[in-house]
DNA sequence: TATGAATGAGCCTTCATTCAT
DNA sequence: CATGAATGAAGGCTCATTCAT
């Protein structure tokens, strides 16, 4: 896809915070916001280009590619802040004295505002991800490398600490991201709603909903 | 999107099982396959054509449209097999004599099967309700309608007979469908394996999860 | 254009009046009208095939080609109709004894009604005469020939007679042409009207036009 | 038909004289030619690409349309040099102390110069008249307005005069109008001739015509 | 004879990309 | 750096025409 020689420019660009150029902020801003309403195959980079107040050569000037130009906007999202934003967020979250069950709500809520402050850029990648393979290859290692080895490894501590049942650790996480992940993609892609009114009984739901699943408690006598 | 009429049609000859000719079924196989790899916008019609043999002028002649030849190969099976479905699948799986947790095995494992057997449709269907934002508004009143509706009267039923906790129909519901979903996205769309073995030991897992969630059951003195 | 065979075999079937099958009155029919509205270029076989209640296929039994057709519509009106009509209309309209003003009121009145009667193909010959230059060069020399060899005649005879003035006979018949034919066009072509009542009124000023200007006569004292 | 943003920029462009690309003059030329010879249905895109030497992009970067490259080439002929035209037409023919026949033989000779200026223009504008349904309806309430408009002034003018025949004054300009236009039509759309002479003596049939018709003037005795 | 499925050339149009200024 | 005119490959779609039935 992309030459890497630009992408890595990119990348480097960003990792040293260059001073992107204020076209350059506005070409990303318009992409992210373009690609998140009709998907990166049905945006053309001359409508980018007009919403961005921009060239059209500025573009390919700055990206070379408009599959740089996706790449720019997902990349420096994902391979920046993940992993600082893993060291943070885990700072944040997990506290060891705490039980799983508050590291759980805390984690969900922290990242419920992360995405919801960054509602357009999660609903490019994750469109992106079912549509475009090479992207998919490209991301989910990162992913893996840096969030899922981490949960892991939480996940073992309490499983010692005996708060969780006895699955293989995989399991347990497997289940319980998909249940964050299919909510956060409900909630921001399949039906965003406009108000952005935090929903604490949904987290109490989903807390819940992990932690003890649907069956009512028997009292035991 | 498409002229009613020549859809209207479409679905008629299905519903009808009027013979579609050989070239037709060629040209939806080739389309469902490719949609499914390569995602709609990315596939082309005169590609299409190549590998179902045949002019891509027939690809017109039969479906008018690109846009048609989508739904052609997704309304069928959405509008058709899904009322029917709906019925025998409850028909199989809901027996009022038995426990929830018995529905619910078996109806993932029913779905599971489906999906299975129509792997690819499931993927063109999955993606392009992502990225087309018509063909969300067209599918999504239709799935509730038909789903939706029926399983929360069966978790309705299932909780006056005390099975399940108190949480409102919905968010049980909503819960439950999330895991069993991502799961299926999980399985065929994100990452799908050649082998076709089934796995009973995810089915228990999921099952489990879904009613009991993933805290250590504390034994009761 | 045409396979001259075919052609010939056309006319000489109308010549004949070999019968024409229902379908052919149909499909001649059809076109003739969709010709005349949206002309010979924006009209295509598939839909005159529809509107005829005919397959596609014998549009093209019966006439080879879609410029064939044009021909089948055009061509027995003129290459047919025209020569022995020119006989008859000079036959009704022509009377020695008559004055020449008396001529040119019957002849226009007389094609008035005849172009009412056939204003659709009227149409479509004047918009096929401008947009095909072959049709054009096939139809001209035909039309010199029938009529305005017979009309250049009778400008003679009458100009003999000192009714008419001194300007070569070819010059007045231009000018008298131009005329009538502008009339007509004006009126069938250009600015149809649905309703068919006679406008008495505008024969009168076209031939008071033709013979005296528009110029007040001077009352000589 | 025409997205009105692109025609009205193209317009403005024309009005301001805004320097029109080399390319852009060459595509306009070559579609004028093309349409002129081959009417506008039966001229592609691409044809005209290879004679204007450009790209076939390059006619859709500037003229978004093949419709509205016909409007490029047609309107501003119409909707600019007409009004103006109008005016300065009628400063140079139209002298007060002079004749009606004066008057009709400046203006036919002032407007068969302008047309022979613009022989393939006319030459598209006649033809798509007749074929194209929306461009008549977008073109003649302007000729009403612009020129219509100012000559049933005239010829009121005149009749109050008393050098004009009693009749209505449209019905005066109607049967005038056929008669200039036709020739004008004969002589430029049907029946055009290489050579460029003018032709006093037909200038003088047509004004001797329109003024005293074709009767013979009976010497009073 | 009539049908209508099939064809494929050609059409208008879009769009990522290049490059001279 | 930025521009925007130019490109040309590719796309979706139309349509006259053919041919097996």
């Amino acid at each position: 896809m992309p030459k890497k020689s630009l992408l890595d420019e990119m990348i480097a660009q960003t990792k040293l915070s260059k001073k992107q150029t204020d076209k350059q902020q506005k070409i990303v801003e318009a992409a992210v916001k373009m690609f998140a309403s009709n998907g990166y195959a049905n945006t053309s980079t001359s409508e980018i280009a007009k919403v961005a107040g921009v060239s059209e050569g500025t573009i390919f000037r700055h990206y070379g590619t408009k599959d740089n130009l996706l790449l720019a906007v997902i990349l420096p999202f994902i391979k920046e802040s993940l992993p600082s934003m893993a060291e943070n967020v885990f700072k944040e979250v997990f506290l060891e004295d705490e039980s799983f069950e508050s590291f759980l709500r805390a984690l969900i809520i922290n990242r419920w505002h992360f995405l919801s402050d960054n509602k357009e850029l999660f609903k490019v990648i994750v469109k992106e991800l079912l549509y475009n393979e090479n992207l998919k290859n490209e991301l989910l290692p990162f992913f893996t490398e840096n969030i899922l080895k981490r949960l892991n490894k939480v996940i073992d501590y309490y499983k010692s600490r005996g708060e969780l049942m006895d699955l293989p650790s995989e399991k347990v996480l497997k289940m319980m991201l998909t249940v964050i992940f299919g909510y956060f993609v409900s909630e921001f892609v399949l039906f965003p709603v406009a108000s952005d009114e935090i929903k604490d009984k949904d987290f109490d739901t989903i807390v819940r909903f992990i932690m003890d699943g649907i069956r009512k408690e028997t009292v035991e006598g």
